[in-house]
RNA sequence: CGGGGCAUAGUGUAACGGCUAACAUGCCUGCUUUGGGAGCAGGUGACUCCCGGUUCGAAUCCGGGUGCCCCGACCA
């Protein structure tokens, strides 16, 4: 039977539907009774907790600590800063009420936690025998975004956010590019290739003096800010008190560095690796690794199903399932696992049974062959390196070849992808920019930073460039 | 916040102003089946978004409200 029940709109035809179908085919997530916010199901937030699992393993590697600010600021302390205030206001959730009585003070639901900690941190602060002081908080924040989208965007969303506090500009500015490897790294581990560099005056965070990103490349060529680190400068420490005495025995104020990445890598890693039979996840965050579908006969169920045990029982340290289950038929169950992403599928059957072998079906090229039981384990973990390494290069050659090089606005065509240019990095160009293509300036390419733009004159206003900068659509 | 669309079993849809609101899917029972989305039988499941109006009679027409989706603008 060749006629597949076609759940799934083909990535080419609708790329926001394609999305759409496999967070809700693949059991990831659904939207709740409130607008913007999603309810993820058990199989999208194992993917989230395999990731943040990693990533808190990663950023205690470097030293932060974890800690827990309250949901709640007072609005006062998110006006202190004034661009700050101005660029999160619009998208505030506000508490008005509270005990049965109107507050005095309203209270934001936090955004993210500058405003929240910063005060604190002032406290904290005395020494610089204090600095560097280097906290991380796994929390949720709130933004009332216009127009969210499931993962990317969602008005209530888990996130870690790291602040750090140093003596001088130069150990917070090492810290931001340290912790943008780790989320590079993070990346990496997802089998995603991503950019990093710095974002422009207009893109960075609000309240930063500077601001860097990974951006991660969907199938459809978009980008997605994949996570960012900020250097905040004085800038809140100014507002906030942030100061401490130095061994001059002068006050000094302190420079801050915030960084956070959120369970919007969910959604890259949907939109970097998905085809068009749904999700292809890299083992490294598949809930399950190993999917076992056992087939079989009346006369033959109980050999089969013993069989299928005992290899599952052989690979441990795996996450492996076997599917049990008496309702649906073997053809039911590939079709359903490959939609969910499951990297490996062995198919147990009497043939199987008899030969001790097992037949390997690898989720990302579709291949499938037969292996004998002995040394299976091996050969699975080999396998699980593979993978990865093919996932990684499928979206490395698909980044790479969707670079294109222009040397003037007026090439910018419907070619999918990041747009290459030399650029003045004024705001009005790059108003003019979106303006005319709804597009902006992603990333400056770290190793396009202190290099001389290959083009001397900036692609939108002809004025001298200063470095050449990746531009695209984004989520 | 602008432009467009929609609101009916869990989900997706149908129903001229007129019988007990239909079909598919899902779910439950039983039988049967299992190497790429099986089949049969029985069953479960809806104040047709809310308020009001027109009418002998409203899921259907009218007014108002609310909510959601899509496209923009907005968006570390």
């Amino acid at each position: 039977m060749e006629q597949t029940k076609r759940v799934i709109t083909p990535q080419a035809e609708n790329f926001p539907e394609w999305y759409q179908d496999v967070v809700r085919e693949a059991g990831l997530a659904e939207v709740s009774e409130v607008r913007g916010c999603g309810i993820i199901k058990p199989y999208g937030y194992k993917i989230w907790e395999l990731i943040k699992a990693e990533l808190s393993k990663k950023i205690e590697a470097t030293g932060a600590e974890n800690v827990y600010f309250p949901l709640f600021v007072p609005i006062a302390n998110l006006e202190a800063e004034a661009d700050h205030v101005e660029g999160f206001s619009p998208e505030l959730a506000v508490v008005t009420h509270a005990g049965g009585e109107e507050l005095t003070e309203k209270l934001a639901v936090r955004p993210t936690s500058e405003a929240a900690m910063y005060t604190t941190y002032a406290k904290w602060v005395q020494s610089y025998r204090d600095l560097p002081m280097r906290l991380n908080q796994w929390n949720n924040v709130v933004r009332w975004e216009k127009r969210p989208r499931a993962f990317l965007r969602w008005s209530e969303f888990q996130w870690q956010e790291g602040h750090s506090v140093f003596a001088d500009e130069a150990t917070a500015v090492d810290e931001v590019w340290q912790m943008l490897g780790v989320y590079k790294d993070m990346y990496a581990h997802m089998a995603i290739p991503v950019v990093d560099g710095k974002k422009s005056d207009m893109e960075k965070f609000a309240g930063a003096v500077m601001t860097t990103t990974v951006e991660a490349m969907a199938r459809d060529g978009k980008a997605i800010q994949g996570g960012t680190s900020h250097y905040l400068g004085t800038n809140f420490a100014k507002v906030f008190d942030v100061k401490y005495l130095g061994a001059d025995g002068e006050h000094h104020l302190a420079h801050q560095t915030s960084w956070g990445m959120s369970w919007r890598s969910v959604g890259a890693l949907i939109m970097a690796h998905g085809d068009d039979n749904g999700l292809r996840l890299p083992p490294n965050v598949a809930p399950i690794q190993v999917v076992i579908v056992p087939i079989y006969k009346d006369e033959n169920k109980d050999t089969v199903l013993a069989y299928a045990r005992e290899v599952a029982n052989s690979f441990s340290g795996m996450r492996v399932h076997v599917d049990v289950r008496e309702g649906q038929t073997p053809g039911f169950k590939f079709n359903e696992w490959e939609v969910k992403g499951v990297p490996v599928r062995l198919e147990i059957g009497g043939k199987e049974a008899d030969e001790k072998a097992l037949t390997v079906y690898r989720r990302d090229t579709g291949v499938k062959e037969k292996i004998s039981a002995d040394g299976a384990k091996e050969y699975i973990e080999k396998l699980f390196v593979d993978i990865h390494e093919t996932l990684y290069n499928q979206a490395y050659d698909f980044l790479t070849t969707h670079i294109h090089r222009i040397e003037s606005i007026d090439d910018i065509d419907d070619r999918i992808g990041y747009f290459e240019a030399s650029w003045s990095e004024t705001p009005e160009s790059e108003k003019m920019l979106k303006e005319r293509f709804a597009m902006v300036s992603r990333v400056l390419p770290r190793e396009f930073e202190g290099v001389e733009p290959k083009n001397t004159k900036c692609f939108i206003t002809g004025e001298p460039a200063k470095h050449d900068w990746y531009f695209a659509k984004s989520y």
